[in-house]
DNA sequence: GTCTATAAGAAGATAGAC
DNA sequence: GTCTATCTTCTTATAGAC
């Protein structure tokens, strides 16, 4: 059973009901609905993972009675795989698409910033991003396997292609995606502890710019660039 | 209710029990029992988190009675404080100790070093707390206002002098130390990604090296230092 | 479409036999 | 010390009234 297989299930569920063009619009309420139980799973879901959440805590999100959770969704499984439909799609949609021609330390600064920019929106997406992950990618199994694999490749060729032209010092393009991904995401997955630690309430948005000024200082040194002026 | 105070109480259920100096050392069992018991919690709580972790499987795979579980710990929470009694434990005996006199290359070199080793020595340990984390740190959440968040100031004023005396680049000393935390444990929580991304069955210590070789050099450069010849 | 009632099973925890 | 039996509560899911 895939996220794609899935996917397409969950599709068709959502697929309007026809026959029924009315005036007020037919499914405003259903759709009204589903938004405020992706929002309220989504956050149940990133906070305690797949089995920790129960559809109950998700219904009082919502405000909803749980069995109006039950009547959109089925079972929990769809309302997990909903979350990754909506996430996988924003994912590929933002993607820092970095090519051959582009300037090293430009694309890589960009990719930098479109990472933190993700965790400072969407917080809760990393989280449940990486509660799938640790606990051993039970439903992406597949998408890592096949599309993430397969981006990393391309991407990682296009970093290896800047190497051999001598544009940038020799790292491993693969071990940089990786550390590209852990230290954004790291402000998403581990805001409670940077809060603590920092002692803040909450993140500003200055704070955000501060890490990825930081980071992209740090890593394009790292990786022998000079930091554009952009 | 914080770590500290509980884990008072779990020590003083681990006590030896008085007046019963048998020749076949007391406990003997008792001892052998808990340590499956912890190294079993250890794995499911690492996966599911508090919530989704169950009795019944940490008794399973410590091939226990439920009941048995039960006995030796009294309830769940109990079980899961002894875990980051130990994880605690670890971490403050291993944990790199950088001081002003010390060379910052190597200093921060031995770090990094220090905690790709522990990601590939207790990676369960490090799913464990990132669990904990991105649950929004219920139980460790003194833990990081007070100890960590020392911890993290003493470090970071030894970084601060170093960049004073033009040592080394001026970065955020704080950010960097949460990006040496984020990128080195990475290789424990996201375990899964990355060999589904580089396609193996799973991790040797080749590729710790390599991961430690390449987040060395490429943030020692970002620092502005060369990486010694250790 | 919506919600109450409830089945069926699993969860944490305890009592008490051995 | 160990383990079976059991209590209570909670969980997913469904049936069916409105």
């Amino acid at each position: 059973m895939t996220l794609q297989s899935e996917a397409k299930l969950s599709q068709i569920a959502e697929a309007p009901v026809k026959g029924r063009t009315r005036r007020y619009r037919p499914g405003r309420i259903r759709e009204r609905n589903r938004e405020r139980i992706i929002a309220a799973a989504e956050q149940e879901f990133a906070q305690h993972g797949f089995r920790g959440a129960t559809i109950q805590n998700i219904a009082e999100r919502a405000e909803l009675p749980k069995s109006n959770v039950l009547y959109y969704f089925s079972n929990k499984k769809r309302i997990y795989y909903a979350l990754f439909d909506d996430i996988m799609a924003r994912w590929n949609a933002v993607f820092s698409e970095i090519r051959p021609e582009d300037d090293p330390a430009q694309a890589l600064e960009t990719f930098i910033r479109t990472k933190v920019e993700m965790s400072r929106r969407f917080p809760l997406a990393s989280r449940l991003f990486a509660q799938e992950i640790i606990q051993g990618a039970p439903f992406l199994k597949d998408h890592l396997r096949t599309s993430m694999r397969e981006w990393v490749r391309g991407r990682a060729g296009v970093i290896q292609q800047w190497i051999d032209e001598g544009r940038m010092a020799q790292v491993d393009p693969v071990q940089l995606i990786f550390l590209i991904w852990s230290s954004t995401q790291h402000y998403a997955d581990f805001q409670v502890q940077i809060l603590m630690v920092e002692n803040k309430a909450e993140y500003e948005q200055r704070d955000f710019d501060h890490a990825a000024d930081f980071l992209t200082a740090v890593i394009l040194r790292g990786c022998g660039l000079e930091p554009t002026k952009q």
